[in-house]
DNA sequence: ACGCATCTCTTTACGCTGTAAGGATACCAG
DNA sequence: CTGGTATCCTTACAGCGTAAAGAGATGCGT
């Protein structure tokens, strides 16, 4: 057998990724009897990711929660950024994967992003994965799958349609990555919210008493907007207001983007000639 | 001196943000002369971050380029993640701050998207930093206010105008992280993109040969999106294909956003009072 | 049934991180 | 000159990912 240099490391991620329940190797092999396998080496990583964040995730974290040592998991995982790759792939199978495109594109769309932000807030570690590689496995591609299906009959050319969902999976990601690192910030610093904002305030008025004069612009905006927000707030209540204004920004920009959708929808289906690509 | 548990920190790290020239503490002192100061911690912070990326950014190797111990720098500085804020902050002074609105609003901040685009390629670690509790540093007010001027007066009511710009920017920061990313892989994992891209297509039709059944909308629009693209890249051909269509995505989104506000504007100002908000 | 190849899992160790603690040295005010 | 203070260094600790080597269990070929 053949090995190349660097390209073992590449065909066993991808095994891992793609594997199937069968088709694995002989089933009778010398040695003692695995008492682990991948499944629960991903599953307990998701679990520590879960609950105490990436920061505590550790080779030696899922080992000791596993019974064994750190490792004994690399009988299983070639390190630990394959197994964070499996990990992102394995909570990416939470997501639906059908939408309800009768009532057209976007309540659909809108669905969709609902449910990617709430599956970042569940599982905010994922904002954590770099994406310069990205992990392309099944669920990954399920995920794109899911998009373009909802958003390929809609008659945008198959180029802008590609930069379009690229535009909003990434403002889906950056409005999730702020809201969980607010949703973090006050347990981790062991410093709640409210807490902190009085303090820094204070200090501003301190360090900075020209605030108004140096930002005028911003004081304005900060003066009205804080009133409206407080009085709109007043109705839920139930998380934090940091939290529940990313909420807000997220409908918002959401929205403006497919006003631009539509936009662009129009104008595309009347100058070019209007292709029903994607889904034959 | 009365030291409330846990506000000396903050009260010192607003003073290193906001201190200025001048507004030190007596000029003579005991002790040895300081042969260090915070401006050129963070300045050597800085080049670290620039050079070699956030992760290697240790205490150590900032102490080293400056010919001291990494202890020494807490002299200066009270923390690592102090000193991170305070690198935030510097760079943030690349900025510009004044755009021309004669032509309107939307050159002006399609200007300013661009020139964060192109800092944020500059400095990618910027991007690393947290975002939980803001840093609260002059700069980054003043690029607050400088958003707010150019669309303060455009007649969104202030609200909905504070979550336009949070979207517009997390989607930039969005945009750009994933730009980033993909130009720091090649050199951090020392494959070069296309390699690594023909190495994964060839071991996927190895591992999912059923993969255009199993996504048929996403094999159908790869099939005819990337012959666009490549056609269309022909021109250029300075930078990677993939860096090319980040720098595209962000177009088209940030289009798709420009064009939502100004759907927005046009019906805030016709239903609602169109008050000159912002700037007085 | 035996020996051996092979597999799982542990122990130990290395270099890296941020930073607490304590000591040496340089400097200024009295 | 002396005492107090500031700068800076050395040492040390707990944590990290993982390389290397070895212990023990197991199935196969003989």
């Amino acid at each position: 057998m053949v090995v190349f240099a660097g390209q073992g490391d590449a065909r066993r991620s991808m095994s891992l990724l793609w594997r199937s329940a069968e088709s694995e190797g002989p089933a009778s092999k010398p040695g003692p009897k695995p008492r682990l396998d991948v499944d629960m080496i991903i599953a307990t990583g998701v679990a520590v990711a879960d609950e105490q964040g990436m920061a505590a995730l550790s080779m030696r974290a899922v080992g000791t929660r596993l019974g064994r040592t750190a490792m004994a998991l690399y009988t299983y995982v070639p390190s630990k950024s394959e197994l964070v790759d499996l990990m992102h792939d394995r909570v990416l199978a939470e997501l639906p994967t059908e939408y309800d495109t009768s009532a057209g594109w976007r309540p659909a769309i809108t669905a969709w992003a609902d449910d990617a932000w709430a599956f970042y807030l569940r599982h905010p570690w994922v904002l954590q994965v770099s994406q310069a590689r990205p992990v392309l496995g099944p669920n990954e591609y399920a995920r794109l799958e899911t998009v373009v299906r909802i958003l390929g009959g809609v008659g945008l050319e198959p180029l802008h349609l590609r930069r379009v969902i690229a535009a909003l999976f990434q403002f889906v990601r950056g409005m999730a990555l702020v809201a969980t690192e607010h949703r973090q910030a006050a347990p981790e610093t062991g410093v709640p919210d409210e807490e902190w904002w009085a303090q820094r305030s204070a200090l501003m008025t301190e360090f900075a008493p020209d605030f108004a004069e140096r930002f005028p612009a911003l004081a304005a905006l900060e003066s009205t907007a804080s009133l409206a927000a407080m009085t709109e707030a007043e109705a839920g209540g139930a998380a934090s207001h940091m939290e529940q204004e990313g909420r807000e920004a997220f409908r918002v920009g959401l929205d403006l983007i497919l006003d631009g959708v539509e936009a662009a929808v129009r104008t595309d289906s009347d100058g070019t000639l209007h292709a029903s690509a994607g889904t034959p």
